[in-house]
DNA sequence: TTTTAAGTCTATTAACTTGGTAGGGAATTT
DNA sequence: AAATTCCCTACCAAGTTAATAGACTTAAAA
């Protein structure tokens, strides 16, 4: 499941698409208008700039706005970046892939079967943008 | 992701799956064989039986095994009773179904997103059987 | 140049979840 | 009756999540 964390990420990126292009946002605006309190939503956006998701303005008139454009930003981005892997199990994640420890890849039939349904979500998450959540 | 009880418990069902019509199984053999912490496990193949996927028989001779044919025995069902929700949301999920707070479902662009995922990935979970996992 | 308005950063905390342990109790077979 | 095996309840430590606090830095405006 996604976390409260990740929830809270995709409300302000929304509130952001839609002022795409019309300068810096407050973060108390986002917080007030989309309920997410304030000083964690702080941490959110901070994190999603330093993955350059975002980008900042300080001082007066300052904000966050969105580094790019909302058509060029997956939703499967992210979702790594706010919640962590995709897969079902770190030994078929593509991004935060670990061994698994007592079980050979080869012959473990979880294995194949989490591949696939990797395979499922990431072809929905991967080709769907922040532009697409706006509608 | 998936926890690590869960992972225990497909490695354990997949023991019992190999053994399926050949009588109890211990639950100190399954521990032994597929290193999983003995009591752990007890408590893992507890909840697998009143879910009514196990059955067992207690005294010498007693174990655990398999209440039904193995491909009869969903994946996807095995993950929603060790492992909870396949959905990436409350608000989109078929058994664990919560109303999101501050979100109308008519218009959060994640809403519908979730329910193409959660239908891809089920498409593949219903699908599969404790049978497939062995081969 | 001072003030004010922002974002930045580090640390802390409370609640919850996860992984694992302990120790009897109950049922069944011999 | 004794041995064997699952059943059940409770507990605990560590980690994670959600949220908060407060001081610091930067930039614009007065």
């Amino acid at each position: 499941m996604l976390s409260k964390k990740s929830q809270y990420a995709f409300k302000a990126l929304e509130y952001l698409t839609e002022r795409y292009k019309q300068g810096p946002v407050l973060i108390s605006e986002i917080s007030k208008k989309k309920k997410i309190p304030l000083k964690f939503l702080e941490n959110i956006l901070l994190e999603l700039k330093k993955e350059e998701i975002l980008d900042s303005k300080k001082g007066k008139g300052g904000g966050y706005f969105l580094a790019k454009d909302p058509a060029k930003v997956k939703v499967a981005t992210i979702i790594r970046i706010v919640n962590g892997p995709i897969a079902m199990l770190p030994c078929v994640s593509l991004y935060f892939y670990e061994r698994c420890k007592n079980c050979d890849e080869k012959k473990c039939g979880l294995h194949d079967l989490m591949i696939e349904v990797r395979d499922a979500s990431l072809g929905i998450l991967e080709n769907r943008t922040l532009k697409d959540l706006a509608h």
